[in-house]
DNA sequence: ATATATGATACTATTTTAGTATCATTTGTC
DNA sequence: GACAAATGATACTAAAATAGTATCATATAT
């Protein structure tokens, strides 16, 4: 019944919280305490974001993350998809073969029409869109 | 991730089958059956559409379950509703002071939005409109 | 050299989902 | 009335997902 868990709601939260100072570089511990979120959790999202090439990070000392593209690029979507692989309202519309009876299941095709309209919403919002920054 | 739970799923082709023959009463061994639904489980949910007052049930012999209600009364959101609560898409929709800052979360808004559009869109989609019979 | 930062990854606790098991109650049939 | 066939109510278990912690390795500015 979830649709965002945590990690993509606080990926968002830092994403849009970096997006208002895109040329600095901010740490972790900053980032925690200013957004509020417990330091190793927000720490292991941070990584994932630099993995995936959203952010990018520096080591060392004075190091720590900013944005590795511009805001208006970032979409929702692909944070989720980050975090919780591609967005699925059903089991069913990922596996069809989990379809024991799919003539018997009216739903798959009313699901995937609503599953499509949601995911072409969720490119429509970026980071940027977000924080009130560059491109709506 | 998952929108629909398999109760949800269940309960849908469950309700779509009945939609078909009105009239019957249909005990849950035939319906096991006829969907490849392991019965004990599928009893539950039919329990819960009874006491939800979605399907009316007759005990005893020649017993079984029938729709309470005519197939294009019965929304999708409703069913989700029984099994699942209230559709929410994070859980800072629901539970407001979860939301740790929310002046930070410019996320709030935007997901509200879009809830109440998917909403909207459940409650279009009807028992009647997945079988087929009835008003679309 | 060292302190400060992230990289990688394993681990734990909690909650949700999926499903089973059982005893109680109702009711048609003989 | 006895009995079998059905649901009502509810407790229980197993598996998966979510939320979060812990730790060791590596890079880098000073
Ligand atoms: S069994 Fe495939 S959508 Fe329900
Ligand atoms: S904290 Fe409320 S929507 Fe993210």
């Amino acid at each position: 019944m979830k649709l965002i868990t945590k990690d993509t709601d606080y990926a968002i939260r830092a994403l849009s919280y970096l997006s208002l100072y895109p040329e600095r570089i901010v740490t972790v511990a900053q980032l925690s305490r200013e957004l509020d979120i417990p330091q190793p959790f927000l720490r292991r999202i941070l990584q994932r974001l630099s993995a995936a090439g959203v952010l990018r990070s520096q080591k060392g000392k004075q190091g720590g993350f900013r944005l590795a593209r511009l805001p208006d690029t970032i979409q929702l979507q692909e944070v989720i998809r980050i975090f919780q692989g591609p967005l699925t309202l059903m089991e069913c519309l990922k596996n069809p073969k989990t379809c024991v009876n799919s003539s018997t299941c009216p739903l798959h095709r009313k699901m995937k029409e609503i599953q499509q309209d949601l995911r072409k919403k969720l490119d429509g919002i970026t980071v940027a869109s977000l924080s009130g920054k560059g491109a709506a």
